[in-house]
Order: structure tokens, then sequence, then C-alpha cells
DNA sequence: ATGCCTTTGTGCATGCGTTCACAAGAGGTA
DNA sequence: TACCTCTTGTGAACGCATGCACAAAGGCAT
């Protein structure tokens, strides 16, 4: 059975996914499932689902399949989804405020316990039940509610900032959505969402089926 | 120099990047940049910055840098950024509404044009100084409009049946915050930002990280 | 018990992406 | 002109990810 250390990137990033799909074929009613039925749920090839299930040891049956809840069991042991992992949200601009009322973070084992900003006309408010503390406040909070993860809302020009005090007050992991280069320890991962890249890069392919049209080599279609 | 179609998948997702980085360069004063400059600035290495530019003809001078302006052009060519690619923002919950209020979107050549939403208690409210439309007026708001990118912020259940309105109408690119698998035509290229799988994968690393330090494997650090 | 059918687990080949390393080019200086 | 310094552009090696194809294995029916 392999390490829990050991399994590829590009196979954890798949992991949410197909864990998604169990849950919706548990749902059903089917207690097994096979690797062909979550590639397609998951949108994937069966054996790319197969070969990433492998990694989390040997839990499927010749001829019969993945017992469910035990494969989603497995996946929710390697993620660390056992134990919830508390939020802090930084930034309670227009994005920051929308992730605040989005109830979805809580079921899913992610309970946003905090709010923070710099803005004074944001400290005190109460959004969703929760007052909105300052950022200088922010390593006490952190300890206090052994928050593990970091939302960073803020402007761009904040980021580095804010990503340096929740370094140091303790958070274990972010989650920046700035366009912003962040420069942290190896030991806290950082993921970015980008949607003004996510755009440019839409930009690209459409920008490039238009122009496929217009050369000299053309498709039968 | 390469056709526009034959740039990498990986090198296009960083195209944006370096763009952000050149926009900064430009506003410092600067006309010309390092590919070693413009790797820290983006954060990756300055062999993987000048193959990836290479994708885009040659426009660096040796001994010399790149002509920070004329490289900027050149990015905005191969993105499509020449001219406004006007969006429609489907579904107006706690996400949607933050998005419409974004003024960034805007400035960055992606005009929000119209929202949509299904529920009667949101169509007719004006956000952002736009009113939003009912989905069955999609088709005729997207063909007047020229609305070539469509975002769905709507819940999970709805995205597949808005996807399918929103090529119907002739959206030709899609940025989806649902969590789920669409179904599209390959013709129009889809973008999917999951916030519960970004959070979930944070837990993969942050979970390893103490399970190392139990393990028999220690790290001198 | 036997044999058939289904589905897993994985070896292997292929392709893509990353990075190194260096020759070649450009400009400046004496 | 000759030389020196800086930086690009890219060949080549490496490593990771993907997907095929098939043997091994489990279950079920007869
Ligand atoms: N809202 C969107 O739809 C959207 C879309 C794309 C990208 N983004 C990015 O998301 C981030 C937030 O966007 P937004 O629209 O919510 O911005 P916003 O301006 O509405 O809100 C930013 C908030 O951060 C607070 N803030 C500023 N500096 C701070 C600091 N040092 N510490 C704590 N709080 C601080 C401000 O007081 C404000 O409340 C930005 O980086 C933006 O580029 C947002
Ligand atoms: N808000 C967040 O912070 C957040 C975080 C993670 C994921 N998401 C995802 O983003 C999506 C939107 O989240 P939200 O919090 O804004 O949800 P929400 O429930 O606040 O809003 C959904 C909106 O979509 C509308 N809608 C429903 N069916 C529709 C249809 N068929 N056509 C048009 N409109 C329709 C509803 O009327 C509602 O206004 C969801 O898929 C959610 O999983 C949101």
């Amino acid at each position: 059975m392999a390490d829990v250390r050991d399994i590829p990137d590009a196979t954890v990033s798949r992991l949410p996914v197909y864990r998604r799909s169990l849950v919706q074929i548990i749902s059903t009613g089917e207690s097994t499932i096979s690797s062909a039925d979550l590639a397609d749920l998951a949108g994937v090839n069966a054996a790319k689902v197969r070969k990433d299930l492998s990694y989390l040891g040997t839990y499927g049956v010749r001829g019969v399949g993945y017992d469910a809840e035990l494969l989603l069991a497995q996946i929710d042991g390697v993620l660390g989804l056992g134990t919830e992992a508390p939020v802090v949200i930084v930034g309670m601009g227009n994005l920051g405020q929308a992730l605040a009322h989005y109830g979805g973070f809580q079921s899913k084992g992610f309970p946003i316990v905090a709010l923070v900003d710099s803005s004074m006309d944001k400290v005190g408010q109460v959004i969703d039940g929760i007052v909105v503390s300052h950022l200088d406040d922010l390593e006490h909070t952190v300890r206090e509610r052994e928050i593990s993860v970091g939302i960073i809302a803020t402007p761009g020009g904040a980021a580095q900032e804010v990503s340096n005090a929740l370094v140091a007050a303790g958070v274990r992991s972010i989650l920046t959505f700035a366009p912003t280069i962040l420069q942290v320890p190896d030991s806290v991962p950082v993921r970015k969402v980008d949607l003004a890249t996510e755009l440019q890069i839409l930009g690209y392919y459409r920008h490039r089926e238009v122009t496929e049209t217009t050369d000299s080599t053309d498709r039968t279609a």
C-alpha cells in the first residue's frame, strides 16, 4: 500500500472529483461502482481512475468494482477530511462577503469561523453571524479558534502582507483570489484562483477557433 | 514564427501571468525586461519563460532582453485581447452578484453586459446598473449584445441546463463555478473554477505535513 | 467443481512539460 | 576592427502523466 506522501499531484487534484461522484452514487443507493462508471461521472479515462485509486491502496474487487462507501472513506482519509478544518477569510469586500454567505463550505468540513478586514468600515460589522475582526488581531484569532486555512480576498496590493500575517499566525494552508505571486515558506501550501486569468485563457481558445477557419489548413467540419 | 494554434496548453495558461508582470514593469518606466527578471516576477523558471515566449515568435534581443510594450502587444494578440469580449453571468446568487459588482472585468476587456436568473425574485432587479433578465430570453440577449463569454454561477443541478442554453444561444466560451462535469461541444472551451475542490486539495498537503513528521523518514528541518 | 464473464491492477509505450546547458547573436568599448 | 559581456533561442535529457492492452483474479451460474 502506497504511503500517503507518494500520491502524484495530478492524482491528488482529481480525488475531490471522484469524491463528489461517489457521494452522488451512494445517494442513489448503489453500493459498488466500476472504474468505467466512475470515469464517466468524473469525466476522465477509466484506466486513469484505476491508476489513481491504486495509489490509495487496493480496494477494488475484480469482476465487481469498488465499494463506494469504503472508497469514499479512503479518499477522505487521504484528503484529511476526517477532521474539520476551520477557515478564516481575510478581505470582506465583494468576494469575501459572497464566500462568507455561502453555506457549502460549512457542510463540506470547512467551517468559516472568522472574518477579517483592515478597514474600519468593515471591522465590527456582523456578516453571516460572525463579527468582522481586525487584521491586527489575526494571530490571536487563528490560535484561539485553531484555524488551519486562510482565504485571501483582498486587493492584490495587500495580498503579500496578508499572507505574511496568516503564516505568522500559524495558518497551515492558503487559498488566494488575489492576482499576485505570493512568497510563502515551502511548508505552507498555496492554491491560487485567478478569475481574470481564466477569462484570458478562454480568450486564446476562442480566438484560435476564429483564426483557424481563415487559415490554410481547413478542417472538414 | 509559430502559428497561433501551436502554442502548448501549459504555455497558454502562463501567458496571462507574464502579461500581468509586463504591465507592472511598464508602469515603473522600464522599457525592456530580461527573461530572468520576468521569471522572478511571474514565479517561474527563466528557461521556461524563454521557451514560452519563443512560441509567440521571436521578439527578444540577445544581450538586451525583451521589449516590454512589444511583448505585451504580442501576448494580447495571441489571447485575443485586442477586442472586447462581452460577458453574461447566469445565476445571480451570492457569487453571481459579487462578480457583477466587481469592476476588474470591465477594465480588463471583459465587460459584463447581461445578467440572467430563472427565479422571479431576481428577474427585473437592477444589479450594478443592469436589469436581470430571464433565462428564457438568453438567446435573444446573447445575439443582440454579441456576447461571447458565459459565466455559470448557478447551483450544480442547473449547470448543465444553463450550459446547453448558453451554447444554443451562441456563446463561444464558458467559465463555470458549478461543481459539475459539463457536456459541451468541442468547439466551446470550458474552464471550471471549483472552490470546494481547491480546499480539499489543500487538505491533502496540509495533512501530509502532519503524517510526515510521525513517519520513519524524518527531514532535517 | 468447472467454466464463463466481468473488472481490476499494472507494465509499457507514448507524449507532453520542464530544465539544463551552451552556441550564437547583439551591443558596447577600447 | 577586435574583443568582451550579456542574454536569447533551442537541442537534448529527464521526468511526470496518460492511456492502451492484457494477464490475473473474483464471482456466479450451471
Ligand atoms: N469580486 C470578484 O468578482 C473578483 C473577481 C476576480 C478577482 N477578484 C480578486 O479578488 C480580490 C478581492 O476582490 P473584491 O472584489 O472582493 O475586492 P473589494 O475591493 O470589494 O474588497 C477588498 C476588501 O479587502 C479589504 N482589505 C484591503 N486591504 C486589506 C488588508 N491589508 N487586510 C485586510 N483586509 C484588507 C478592504 O477593506 C475590502 O473590504 C481582489 O484581489 C480581486 O482582484 C475578485
Ligand atoms: N458563493 C460561493 O462562495 C461559492 C463557493 C463555492 C462554490 N460555489 C458554487 O457557485 C455556484 C453559485 O453559488 P451561490 O452561492 O451564488 O448560489 P446561490 O444559491 O446563492 O445562487 C444561485 C442562483 O442561481 C439561480 N438559478 C438557479 N437555477 C437557475 C437556472 N436554471 N437558470 C438561471 N439561474 C438559476 C438562483 O435563482 C440563484 O439566484 C454554486 O454552484 C456553488 O456550488 C459558490
